[in-house]
DNA sequence: AAAATTATTTCAAAATCATGACATGTGTAT
DNA sequence: ATACACATGTCATGATTTTGAAATAATTTT
């Protein structure tokens, strides 16, 4: 979304450099069930004088894949038949392919992340076309420079998938929340809000950023259903509901989480 | 276009928090042939507080957005003169704005995407209004977001969102306000004022621009209101109201927060 | 002193939130 | 297939807090 004149100006010069310097064109494997989608990545990347091939669901996506290995792929997670995060996983196991996710959801990411299935970059929608392509490209260098260093660097940033907030501990591998010590039984949704605020405990987070990011951009329902979200986490993470002492409310604004 | 009811109750709740937070109110350019259309939206987005500017053909369109420069564009590709399509394409070339195309069909936006134009986001009609409004915020933040990250690399760049002014110490993220060292309960109102006034120190901001920035453009209540808030923010801040040293009276113009 | 401006108090309306109840959908075990 | 538990969203209601306006008091300016 940055810089919008100068990269329509920019691809064309660009075109030049980053392609032409490779003799021959670089592919790249669109994989989305929504033909809108992979109708604007595909132009715009072959706009960008990549080719493309495209897949319109998990099996095609690895069948494709296998068969024309592509320099890099764009993944929906989700997809019909077999799920982007089993492509993912699949893939690179057999394959040594970039591959971008792209997601509705950030907490989705997440939980792509969280899994390690391996995914080399991600982005989440609403996308800018500028800002994937810029991704793209990016992945695409990255590959081509680090040739040699092929699996090194991506274990050691391991990162504790812990996150410690006085009484609350929260896994995100494991998707399991403790309290006092105490594991609680939370739902899905119940966690992704929880985890969503405590990646920024203190920071007060709005209903609608709330929605969007746990979810997810396409989603329009009734801006209270949050509300009611968060107060099914309190009765299980508060000793006591009315006054609450880790996930709290911020009147006009939204929610956070007490840090420490 | 169902749901222009329902969006109307919403409304009323959000209506601050995402916007006031800018002190300044986004500019939305509205184009459609269809007066209801044009209506319709503008009515929804000034209930959400955003200020709207409108333009009825294509060639208006461009006039207006290079004139105004708004902060996003919402542009209806079926339009006389000049066509949507040819609007956004031009427009993306001068402008960085982010652009959302209405279009009455799923096929027609098959279409647009398979042509150029770096659109940002879509919405197909019918659609409604609480679906445009979340389309409408997305777009912004995101934008917002892309120009805090220089590089758009990691989210890491710690930005400290607290202004220090002497006694006063108020973190924009947490809408927390200490004083002497003291966590204060302001309310939001209470709190955007003071924040209005620590983004200048020093400056006098008179009740008219306070209320405009604060309370939005649409308020046309008694100018005295801000007299009471202000005083609500005395007690609060201040030892001894009757003779404030943090946030003072130039009589007969406004008020200002002492610096330092 | 009169006029103008600001401070303070009070009150009712409006906004916001918590909560319970209900509806729907989904998966699972019988 | 049927029944059941569970997850999740929606809605209505009541409680609480916030807010604007009005009325009055206090202060400053002219």
């Amino acid at each position: 979304m940055e810089g919008a004149n100068e990269s329509i100006e920019n691809s064309k010069e660009q075109e030049n450099v980053e392609n032409s310097s490779n003799e021959f064109k670089k592919t790249i494997l669109v994989v989305d069930d929504e033909k809108r989608i992979v109708d604007i990545l595909v132009y715009n990347l072959q706009k960008e004088g990549y080719q493309t091939i495209e897949a319109n669901d998990g099996e095609e996506a690895i069948r494709i894949a296998n068969e024309k290995k592509p320099d890099l792929i764009l993944l929906d997670i989700m997809l019909p038949k077999i799920d982007g995060l089993t492509v993912c996983k699949r893939l690179k196991a057999t394959l040594n392919v970039p591959i971008l996710i792209l997601s509705a959801k950030d907490e989705e990411i997440d939980k792509i992340l969280g899994l390690e299935l391996g995914a080399d970059d991600y982005i989440t929608k609403p996308f800018s076309v500028r800002e994937l392509v810029a991704r793209v490209k990016a992945n695409l260098r990255k590959v081509e420079a680090s040739t040699l260093n092929v699996e090194g660097e991506q274990d050691a940033n391991k990162e504790t998938n812990v996150i410690e907030l006085g009484d609350l501990v929260i896994n995100l591998d494991k998707f399991e929340v403790k309290v006092r010590g105490q594991v609680i039984d939370l739902t899905l949704r119940e966690f992704e809000v929880l985890r969503y605020l405590a990646k920024q405990p203190g920071q007060v987070v709005t209903r609608e950023i709330l929605l969007e990011k746990v979810w997810g951009y396409e989603y329009y329902g009734d801006i209270r259903t949050v509300d009611v979200t968060v107060r099914r986490i309190r009765e299980k993470i508060e000793k006591d509901t009315s006054a609450p002492k880790i996930l709290i409310t911020k009147r006009g604004v939204g929610y956070y989480l007490a840090n420490v």
